[in-house]
DNA sequence: GCAAAAGTGTTGTGACTACACCCATGG
DNA sequence: CCATGGGTGTAGTCACAACACTTTTGC
């Protein structure tokens, strides 16, 4: 019934990795080295291969794609975002996306230059093919699971301090939140515990020294908050 | 190991149909006509053609695998679920399948006939590939959606009746909500309003006739709540 | 009048906001 | 001892669950 032969759509994935340094919300480009597009900044992305999963297929778009440290993608957060499909125009055919959304804590410094800040200007007509929308769909999801989950624990060590976490917040949130609040609101939740008093006070120049926490180790989705 | 020639997976889609009828959800099944699984109760889904968007191979999923009415799929709320991977396997190749989340209001006859009462062996082990785990993660999907979105009127008609969107809020989340809350919420949540009295009173036996309600036109994501 | 269903009001509880205040350290 | 942050307490507000009560119909 359907027609033989290669008259299918071809498959890729795009990943949208996310960091968070300096007080900024950072995103992994890479400068494309063929074309279409070739030398603008695009998401890292390559076609699926048929014995690699879509998860693999991402992570080897950020080796092959952006230089990655071949051995880091294996720890790195990744999840599935959403299927991107009609803008996408490629000369090699029509392309259907699977885009993955990553989370990174601050690293070493050549991996921290893979980073682009995440300007009022990025995703606003500047990236290539349909990457404005994965970028904009990326960033909803970040926002709208930092309210309900621990997932803000992917952009940090295993231990943090409350302040670090509530820069995290700001950062991707776009907005100043109050500090008081903020602690309550979290310790209340369950997301993190008190590990330890900080016993080392790194380069600070005053003040009380801040205990250190974590993120409870299960993959919480703070319970389904009940409808009535 | 994998025959010379298409070397890329197969692009799929499938589709989740939900509807409430006779105070139980209900979702779209289809016998399957072809091996594997033949005479297997299924998901619709078919190959995605080149020329054709995801969303449109889902709706012909609906007409050629289903017998859905050819005109009706044109109104059809459907919504784009998640990528699915890895579990699947098929002659044909490897294969990754999009899902589709639909919302049907009750209808004809005819159609009614397609739907299959989700009762508690549904979506576990009962269903081949893995359309157990797209059928929950459609569930959950649906169930989130209704808490803070209008989402639930894709199973009534314009106008309703209060009680009848409470019917489809208790079949959906499987559980009795208060009636009184339940109004008072929805009012103030500004999800919806008032249309007008009831004249028409169909085959009522006593009791105060209801007003009319409708959702609010836009598509209410019900503003964000505020993280703090 | 009485049952039945729709609609309204009331009260207690708990969460969130916006502060003021106390604590522990470096210089 | 004071500046600098970390940590704790509190009062007002608002949302929400539970439930009593009133309204409007059919019979």
């Amino acid at each position: 019934m359907e027609p033989a032969g290669l008259e299918r759509p071809i498959l890729a994935v795009d990943v949208v990795v996310f960091s968070v340094s300096r007080g900024r919300l950072r995103v992994l480009l890479h400068r494309r080295g063929q074309d279409p597009f070739s030398g603008a900044p695009a998401l890292p992305g390559v076609a699926v291969q048929v014995d690699e999963t879509l998860e693999d297929a991402a992570r080897r778009a950020l080796a092959v794609k952006a230089g990655w440290p071949p051995d880091a993608p294996e720890d790195l957060y990744v999840e599935q975002l959403a299927t991107f499909d009609g803008l996408y125009r490629d000369p090699r055919g029509r392309t259907v996306s699977v885009a993955y959304l990553g989370l990174s804590p601050a690293r070493s410094a050549p991996v921290r230059k893979l980073f682009w800040e995440l300007a009022d200007g990025l995703g606003r007509g500047s990236l290539p093919f349909d990457h404005d929308r994965i970028l904009e769909t990326a960033l909803a999801r970040l926002r709208g699971k930092l309210r309900y989950t621990n997932i803000a624990g992917q952009f940090l060590p295993e231990a943090f301090r409350i302040d670090e976490l509530q820069k995290v917040y700001e950062a991707v949130l776009h907005r100043s939140l109050n500090r008081t609040n903020f602690r309550n609101k979290l310790l209340k939740l369950g997301l993190i515990e008190q590990v330890r008093a900080l016993s080392e006070a790194v380069g600070k120049k005053g003040g009380r020294p801040p205990h250190l926490y974590a993120f409870a180790r299960e993959e919480v989705e703070a319970a389904d908050r009940d409808f009535l």
